[in-house]
RNA sequence: GCACCCGUAGCUCAGCUGGAUAGAGCGCUGCCCUCCGAAGGCAGAGGCCACAAGUUCGAAUCUUGUCGGGUGCACCA
């Protein structure tokens, strides 16, 4: 059920049937032909830019041909009229009886309404998170982890086959850094005296890993040198931190289909079979880099290093693939990763970043656009930062980890639902205010509240509808006489619900969850409007004393429930049935 | 110095991958509130879409330049 598409689907036929006719020349493409809801509702119910689009390719006027495809269109049932306006737009009305098809249609459908396939089941994997396995996830990943995780819901419902995935970044020095800390607590699990050097972590997290390695390892590496306990310290305190990150991760209802280490990389093979490649292709060699300009570097010295030509694929500069002791940089192991994603025979790569890794993504999408020869798009989504405020000040101190405010402090203060929903009420890519006090508010200005109470609303009347003796199953109600649904506002909130499946696929295709939270607000906002209106009209009241209006109206009412449902669950939001 | 992101109402932000008279919430002004479910409702004022050129039927959206803010810039992940 997705009357955009539908009609466009008419226009196009229209189009063809034109060009048999002799009315516009053949093989016209149509892919920018777009049926659309006008902003303005005297626009009528739907617009099309065809006759703008196809008047250049067809060499005549737009108005030419929005008055010959006016007169087909209107021949259809479901056009109640046709005009052309502007400067060639054409604007569609339709009989009422369509839209009130569609609440039929929505409950029909059900949860399956607005699905979409543009997708086409083609594997794409969202690589997201990946915080580095040294301690619990603080604010800076949850916003990662939701758009992350409902990006991946989005495009799972717009037709892609998904892997969510993690990236381990277990094979750096950071780790090393864990280990050492997480010695110093085995210590004073001991009884010893800690030594937290600057450099280590900090945080009382890791004391439960200095007993747990106590209880394993007993007094075996005490008074050991570093090199006896290292390995050992670290891959115990990587596992302990991982257990850690999941459990965090579900507390916000975020699940990996992978987690893929960076350290299992190292001495298979894997990082010189994607370097390999790229020496193959012939962008790897050795050579000196060009000191950054108008930064000031006092220990830089020219140095011939193995550089990876990334400039060929779009790149600024030349990359380092290897350390000057000849240890692989930091980026062979990322390229490798990909190389692996890409053998994996993904058809499209998502990362999400944190805004602060923008100057990675260049080189990142080089090293795929060569590894898999162009044929693999990468996105890369940077997310800004969040800033935290409660009673009016910056929150910045955690209980918890001493330094920063983790995930689990703010599933704590607010819950999973309202941190989710929040960290989608901006794009990626602006800073969000995260406001402790404001995100518990109920009143209008606060998002969450007012999707969900339109939802408890709706769950409301129908609680009334069914101790009425209505029959408020989605199969009776999508059997109701819609025509009883004839009033503007309510074919206006039809109208609304007729935009979720274009919604879906614009969001989809533009890898944007957030225009999923700012649709709930509008649709809500539609909802308590003629709710609104039902206090001055009772005409207009979900609650009727005809039981064949009511159900038409309940049937509306469960409609709009049914895209609310759906659009949380993309967010990864439980719908509340009522508000306490 | 270079690259990337951002600049839209007093404030916080949407804006459909180029469409018609640019929207929402807050704040402000004026009315209304014995109404299915309270946690308000209706209306109004408020804009040179940072600035300047360009592309075309048409630009907040695309291109270039300027200004302003953020981030990142061998051999740390």
């Amino acid at each position: 059920m997705n009357l955009f598409s539908e009609i466009r689907s008419l226009v196009i036929a229209s189009l063809d049937d034109m060009a048999r006719a002799g009315e516009l020349p053949s093989g016209l493409d149509t892919a920018a032909v777009a049926v659309e809801p006008p902003r303005d509702p005297a626009h009528g119910d739907m617009a099309t830019n065809a006759a703008m689009v196809l008047a250049k390719p067809a060499g005549l006027a737009p108005r030419a041909i929005a008055e010959a495809l006016a007169k087909r269109l209107a021949a259809d049932p479901r056009v109640a009229g046709a005009e052309v306006a502007g400067p060639g737009f054409l604007n569609l009305r339709l009989y009422p009886s369509v839209w009130q098809g569609l609440v039929a249609g929505v409950l029909t459908d059900g949860a399956d309404y607005g699905r979409a396939d543009i997708g086409q089941g083609k594997r794409v994997n969202v690589e997201f998170v990946s915080a580095n396995p040294t301690g619990p996830m603080h604010v800076g990943h949850v916003r990662g982890a939701v758009v992350g995780d409902a990006l991946a819901r989005l495009l799972a419902f717009a037709g892609w086959d998904v892997t969510r995935e993690y990236y381990i970044n277990d094979g750096g020095a950071q780790v090393d850094v864990l280990a050492r800390s997480a010695y110093e607590r085995y210590r004073e699990a001991h009884g010893l005296e800690p030594e937290i050097r600057e450099g280590l972590y900090p945080g009382d997290y890791l004391i439960p890993v200095g007993e747990a390695l106590k209880e394993t390892f007993g007094t075996a590496l005490l008074d050991k040198p570093e090199a006896e306990w290292l390995v050992t310290v670290r891959d115990f305190a990587v596992r302990r931190m991982m257990e850690m990150i999941r459990e965090d991760l579900a507390q916000l209802g975020v699940e990996m289909d992978v987690y893929s280490s960076e350290k299992a990389l190292y001495g298979t093979g894997k990082i010189e079979a994607a370097l390999a490649e790229l020496e193959r292709q012939g962008l790897i060699y050795e050579g000196v880099l060009e000191p950054p300009k108008g930064k000031t570097l006092e220990d830089w010295e020219p140095r011939e290093q193995t550089l990876f030509r990334s400039t060929a694929h779009g790149d600024d500069v030349d990359r380092p693939v290897k350390k000057s002791d000849g240890g692989w940089t930091y980026f062979a192991p990322d390229i490798a990763y990909h190389y692996d994603k890409v053998t994996r025979g993904f058809d499209q790569l998502i990362d999400i970043f944190g805004a602060d890794h923008g100057g990675y993504v260049k080189r990142m999408k080089a090293a795929v656009s060569a590894l898999s020869g162009g044929r693999v798009p990468l996105d890369i989504k940077l997310v800004q930062l969040v800033k935290l405020w409660k009673n009016g000040e910056p929150f910045k101190m955690s209980k918890r980890a001493g330094t920063f405010v983790t995930l689990r402090d703010v599933v704590d203060l607010v819950g999973a639902d309202v941190t989710r929903f929040v960290m989608l009420t901006r794009k990626n890519d602006a800073t969000l205010d995260f406001d402790f006090d404001k995100v518990l508010e109920q009143s209008k200005d606060n998002p969450v509240f007012y999707v969900q109470y339109a939802n408890a609303r709706i769950n409301s009347v129908l609680r009334k509808a069914r101790e009425a003796g209505v029959d408020v199953t989605d199969a009776a109600l999508a059997g109701a006489d819609m025509a009883k649904l004839d009033h503007p506002a309510e074919l206006s909130l039809i109208g609304k619900i007729a935009e979720w499946p274009r919604l879906v696929e614009v969001a989809a295709r533009n890898n944007e969850p957030h225009r999923v939270a700012f649709y709930l607000y509008e649709l809500a906002s539609d909802l308590h409007g003629l709710w609104n209106r039902g206090n001055d009209e009772p005409g207009l009241r979900f609650i009727q004393d005809d039981a064949a209006t009511m159900q038409a109206k309940i049937a509306l009412a469960r409609s709009v429930g049914v895209v609310i449902s759906a659009g949380l669950g993309i967010l990864g939001v439980t719908p509340v049935e009522e508000m306490r």
